[in-house]
DNA sequence: GCAACGTAGATGACGCGTCATTTATTTCCA
DNA sequence: TGGAAATAAATGACGCGTCATCTACGTTGC
């Protein structure tokens, strides 16, 4: 993903959209942005696979059903807890049902529904995995921030989420 | 992605990495911004699919072929610029030259390499694409941050890619 | 009681990204 | 000069993420 340096023409003209350029500044901070967390996400995403065979997006799953008494939700709440598209959530559960890391079990009071069961395997493999995992998150992304600057960032985070909730459900924008 | 958020038992012990635990402020600003990345990210992508048929990874390589000259690349220039992976280059101009967006060109001085050229079509799709790409960065990412914050966000940036780029390097020397 | 609508979840097709491997060419040097 | 090593780039296999679509069950209201 890169980002929306002046891309030819200095042009203008969007289709309602906001099209002012993005100044030197802007520009600058935009690609150390997308870049930095593309290569983040995938150094992140090298250390798991090599370290322990899941992605990163298998962690999240196991840490959501670790963190739960029972280890088991209903797809649903998992989807909530991610924020992830439906359809990922319901590949992705078969991927790592496939590879014995979540069970299915079927759902007694509602019929549609379902529930991921965490195995043994997936204990296993979260437990075996988390400590080097913490330890790159640590080694790239903390190490060198101060306090106050991981507060900072979170805010920023934060903010960002939230206009991006609003937008969800917001605005129809645009009436021009 | 999600973080690395007490999975299971307090565990320590890691192979050779620092396995600290995060702390709650730790683990909120972890979580935030990893959900906030993720989310920005599919945002912009479906807005560039959308608006254009453009891939954020395909906005990127437009954007470096608009901003040289000739409009014409080796492809190991564009993986310098973009910091991609070799075989991720590959396959992705091989799937823009089939959607036309670029060419190839045999090069005379080295015959193992070759030119990647932007096409009348490729410039046209990224002419159109820029504003409203641009617009969603905005609104989302820049859009209530003052000059500080964006300033701070990108020394933040940069200080993450720095250790990235020492990382890949590695402890064992850079010979230059 | 049943039609209309809503919700839980799965699936197929397709583009993307990674690792491992391969091919062709150039460079280096004994 | 000839062979080893380095470099440019492509490829195959495979897991991931998205959109569109589909199935099946539940809820509501007449």
């Amino acid at each position: 993903m890169d980002g929306p340096s002046r891309p030819g023409p200095s042009d203008r003209a969007a289709s309602g959209h906001d099209a002012r350029w993005l100044d030197a500044d802007e520009q600058r901070a935009w690609r150390a942005y997308l870049r930095m967390q593309g290569r983040l996400a995938a150094a992140l995403n090298r250390q798991l696979q090599l370290e322990s065979g899941l992605s990163p997006a298998d962690y999240e799953v196991l840490v959501h059903l670790t963190d739960t008494p029972e280890a088991r939700l209903r797809p649903y709440e998992l989807q909530w807890a991610l924020q992830w598209e439906q359809s990922r959530l319901s590949h992705h559960l078969t991927r790592m049902r496939r590879r014995g890391l979540v069970e299915r079990e079927e759902c007694s009071e509602d019929g549609r529904g379902a529930f991921v069961v965490l195995t043994e395997k997936g204990r296993q493999a979260i437990t075996a995995a988390a400590p080097g995992h913490v330890g790159v998150v640590r080694r790239f992304f903390f190490d060198g921030f101060s306090r106050e600057e991981v507060a900072l960032l979170e805010r920023l985070s934060t903010r960002i989420l939230d206009r991006l909730d609003n937008a969800d459900a917001g605005p129809e924008a645009d009436p021009r």
